[in-house]
DNA sequence: ATCAAAGTTGACGTTAACGTAAAGGTAATG
DNA sequence: CATTACCTTTACGTTAACGTCAACTTTGAT
């Protein structure tokens, strides 16, 4: 099963219909029609999987669709590929910093939470 | 050098002060007064790096302001003491997840950088 | 003392990312 | 065949997170 109806994909993702033709309308999904209804390849699928997982990263759609151009292998000139993988590797750089936060902000909870039972230990002695 | 003027924290991190003001309006910062000019202490520098972390992570500021009291050790009873490190936890399996996904993201940009370089290499031989 | 630089408080403007309501077309099910 | 359940477009509304004046006061350097 490789196509989709707009509320097969809003039901998968636990997203609205008017989220999925938002991300249409800024060019981030790009669907096919029968009549009038829109039909979602699995391409399509895997582009809003990307999306939804930049929006937990905290991206923007802008960024996102950056993404998606990331993934994508339609690029032919070589000065297209070289700026592609440029892009691309500011990206990682970028993932490799917020890796980094992520760490020591789990650390600082870690301590936090250390701090918390101990306060608790205390309070039940 | 424990306290600072408004415009040392923007300078600091690259920020404006309309910015400063604006974490002050939703509670997230407490500078004392000197007459009338804000002055600002190690602890609001402190919350403000991680106001700024957080937005580097995609939380917003209400989620940030969560963090700070995470971090503040002013629980006293029991009760508040539990749901806090309830709280953290909660906290914590997210950033985990976050940190999954930006893994997987990691590896995605790898490959496609290196399916990028493979095109170069036939188009440039 | 003066004068630019930096501080203050309103208050309205802006952008992203949708929500929501209206008004209508289509399809499938009892 | 009628009604219920989705689909569509259009369009205005909303919230977060500031930006951007304006109008005024305060402070620091010459």
């Amino acid at each position: 099963m490789s196509s989709y109806k707009i509320s097969d994909l809003a039901k998968e993702f636990d997203i609205t219909t008017r989220t999925i033709r938002f991300y249409e309308d800024k060019g981030l999904l790009s669907p096919t029609r029968n009549g009038q209804t829109r039909i979602y390849s699995s391409a399509d699928r895997t582009n809003l999987k990307l999306i939804l997982r930049g929006k937990r990263l905290g991206f923007s759609l802008d960024q996102s669709r950056e993404i998606i151009e990331m993934y994508d292998p339609s690029q032919n000139n070589t000065e297209q590929l070289t700026t592609l993988i440029s892009n691309i590797r500011h990206k990682r750089d970028q993932l490799e910093r917020q890796l980094h936060d992520i760490e020591v902000m789990q650390l600082d909870l870690q301590e936090s939470e250390e701090r918390c039972l101990e306060a608790l230990q205390k309070t039940n002695n």
